[in-house]
DNA sequence: GTCTATAACCTGATAGAC
DNA sequence: GTCTATCAGGTTATAGAC
């Protein structure tokens, strides 16, 4: 078995420690010290901090994404023509991200969640490279599981669920410091069997008056 | 009228900017020119960025949460010895964080969004201090509401309800983008008129396998 | 590929004139 | 209270030796 290269020591770093301390608490300096590298090499092998971070995770989100997409397909082809389950679409998306994040020991899980709400032009263009086609193919399953929900109404649903999807993600320390040690999250299955009724619920919970639902014309 | 003082400008653009691009990203110096006020103003009075820092959550979050415990005081003052709904709830924890929000033209709503977020010591300290007596008062609320739910899954609820919250008042510009244009949040009547409902179906999900329910002894 | 050295710049903070 | 000037230190990025 090989070592990690030098380059993977630099991703491993920054993964961790963007996750820890956010992307411009983090300098260049630190990454390389921990990675044990030189401090030149972090331009050497990416060009400028900003294509580290991008890097750091297309690096995941590639393979998080597909994972999703798979497991959406085979939801779909065992519903075949029939309904399509609201739990099964919500497990599909949310599954891939909570194994990815405690595989790596919860680093990652951090990143991603600090990725919705940080600032700054690479988020947008991290979000529209690597999940243009997720969103889209999510947007038809969960209209497909719940048609009589209003498009609008469903925008909003799904905005709520990528809040609750990302802050538990980021802040699952804070959460159990809260509960003074009562919630523990070391493993995913534990947070899914909890998030995915939560979310299943609000999902299908009545669409508030003033609304245009779908099939009114 | 008087014109806002120095002091005033200063922590108003810094309310704006720190919701714009973060904390770390902003530099003094940045604010300074936009409040049109000297370098060295800041330092004299604040002591440090740090300091200020807390003043811009200080100023909103003791009147933000006072208000929450307002609205919860006439909900339990109306309950009297019947049941609390769980919907009254959820509206006097959110409903003034959204105004707050509209109010400042939702600069303050970014920056509150982005507290539950961002990293560092600082925002430990502003949660404790500003949040303590507001989390016992509606940790009582919700447990009232919903006496059946283990104190377990209660913290696991209000964890994703603040996901939902803060990610919803930091990204609804992200939303919009997302809808192409569909959702619009220019009114925080509009949100919780959503947000209410969905939440409130969540909190009332059935209780997932494998949980010791309150009154189980 | 990996290093040292350094350029060019920005940061928070402060001293001291007015 | 408000300004200029500056300090001391950090940052990214790069040039060039090995």
């Amino acid at each position: 078995m090989d070592l990690p290269t030098t380059k993977d020591r630099i991703l491993d770093a920054a993964e961790r420690l963007f996750g820890d301390r956010g992307f411009a608490d983090t300098s260049l300096r630190t990454i390389t010290a921990e990675a044990g590298a030189n401090l030149a090499a972090v331009n050497y092998y990416f060009q400028s901090k900003d294509a580290l971070i991008q890097a750091v995770f297309a690096r995941r989100l590639g393979p998080l994404n597909q994972e999703r997409m798979d497991m959406l397909d085979a939801c779909e082809a065992r519903a075949g023509d029939g309904p399509l389950l609201i739990e099964d679409v919500l497990r599909a998306f949310l599954e891939p991200a909570f194994k990815v994040g405690h595989e790596r020991a919860s680093t990652f899980g951090r990143l991603l969640g600090r990725m919705y709400i940080d600032p700054g032009d690479i988020f947008e263009r991290i979000f529209r490279e690597q999940f243009g086609a997720t969103k889209v193919r999510f947007l038809g399953a969960f209209r497909r599981a719940l048609p009589e929900l209003p498009p609008e109404e469903m925008f909003w649903r799904m905005h709520f669920l990528i809040g609750a999807l990302a802050h538990t993600m980021a802040g699952l320390h804070h959460l159990k410091v809260t509960s003074e040690g009562l919630c523990d999250a070391s493993n995913p299955e534990t947070v899914l069997k909890r998030l995915i009724p939560f979310l299943a619920a609000g999902f299908r919970a009545p669409v508030p008056q003033g609304d245009t639902p779908c099939d009114a014309n």
